[in-house]
DNA sequence: TCAAAAGTGTTATCGCTACACCCATGG
DNA sequence: CCATGGGTGTAGCGATAACACTTTTGA
């Protein structure tokens, strides 16, 4: 059978970071017609000669002027009539960034939605998004991915609340701060900082404990909260 | 930007089965040029107008005539230059299938083999199939996919050897059983079988609670061994 | 009566959960 | 000196892991 090359593919990514308080995603709009102006995910076309992952991660990248990005295959989207304009597969990554070093940049058509104010997307984006928010939610249990949504320096609030939020639900402080450091995958520093402006007690500054961490990643461990 | 439709797209299938005391997958071989005869995973050209998923159930279907089949996307392989023949991009399933539906079925070009056994593959499918499997090694411990995998009517021993098989260690008789029965999935028959032919005394037979199986299979539950 | 596999309990340890008060600090 | 969030310990319980002998049956 010969093979029939009828068939257009695209990337969409769905962007989480950690703003200290929520959950947030990245969403765009559509920039030409048909929906033009209707949210969607960050989006490209694939061409015949090109990675879908480095379509992916260079978009990204030119968007929030980073030059590093933690990507992962989410899964392929390709329903028949997914698109109006044709069959269109799309492969979907989901990413983990860092707010410290996106929060500042502005780009046009964009915008960081909590995840309760994600609006409507076109086509099948709202399932993608759903997809990939199932999925942080289990990686939050299986690896210790919040060293990468969190900055260099945090506080045993700020990866308490990531971990509520992105498991949805309350947790134990004493709990939560045993458990993790029997990991020993933070390391106490010595510095603190008065986290909000009305504070007043200072917080201790966690860093990660990268060797630790590699070890942990590659083994896929297993944290039940 | 105009859409380009310039890219194949194919599927290809990692089925397992559980032959009683080993886990095999069907591995077929290229019926053209170039690579003709070559191993290679089930795997089927998809039309612009087709929907990937039901051209993999309808390819395993014919194959193995069945009527119903477990499957689930395991990811999409996407790199340029996986296919000598052109940019295809390849959307994979697992499928998991009962060893007694399939196992007369004699299928020319195909056949079962262990994983010890599998033979190098064309194209990425060696890494597919791994993918595969390392799935398949998650989902038993997040759900009890055994059944799936299992004749209705099955001894303890078989459920125990699968386990052993698929995390690929050996799980004491007593604990295992232990936490098996106390998930409540497993019903007692009256009815016995000796097993292998040299056996003297023979085993219980056991059904598994598809009530007790929905709600857990809903909720995800955790079987950690 | 023997060989072979089936089937069964106990104990020590560990991790999880639930829960409430003191501490340090800035205002 | 007080208000605010930061930080800490314990006790009970349920799950896990390690471990070896008895039972049933066919030959």
């Amino acid at each position: 059978m010969a093979i029939k090359f009828d068939v257009a593919l695209s990337t969409s990514v769905i962007a989480f970071a950690f703003n200290g308080a929520n959950l947030v995603s990245l969403v765009g709009e559509k920039s030409e017609e048909p929906y033009k102006g209707a949210p969607m995910l960050p989006s490209k076309w694939v061409r015949a000669n090109e990675s879908v992952e480095d379509v992916a991660k260079n978009m990204m990248k030119r968007l929030l002027k980073i030059d590093h990005i933690y990507l992962e295959q989410l899964n392929a989207f390709a329903r028949v009539y997914r698109n109006p304009m044709g069959r269109v597969v799309n492969i979907a990554y989901y990413a983990l960034l860092n707010w410290d070093e996106v929060k500042a940049v502005k780009i046009p058509g964009y915008r960081w939605v909590s995840l309760a104010d994600k609006p409507e997307m076109i086509f099948d984006h709202n399932e993608i998004h759903d997809m990939a928010y199932e999925r942080l939610k289990r990686r939050v249990k299986g690896r210790p991915i919040g060293f990468v949504l969190l900055a260099k320096q945090f506080t045993f609030n700020n990866i308490h609340t990531l971990y509520e939020e992105c498991l949805g639900k309350e947790l134990d402080k004493r709990n939560f701060r045993k458990k993790f450091m029997r990991s020993e995958l933070l390391m106490d520093t010595t510095e603190s900082v008065i986290e909000a402006p009305g504070n007043k007690k200072p917080s201790r500054l966690y860093e990660f404990n990268q060797h630790k961490y590699d070890k942990l990643t590659l083994k896929g461990y297993d944290f039940k909260f």
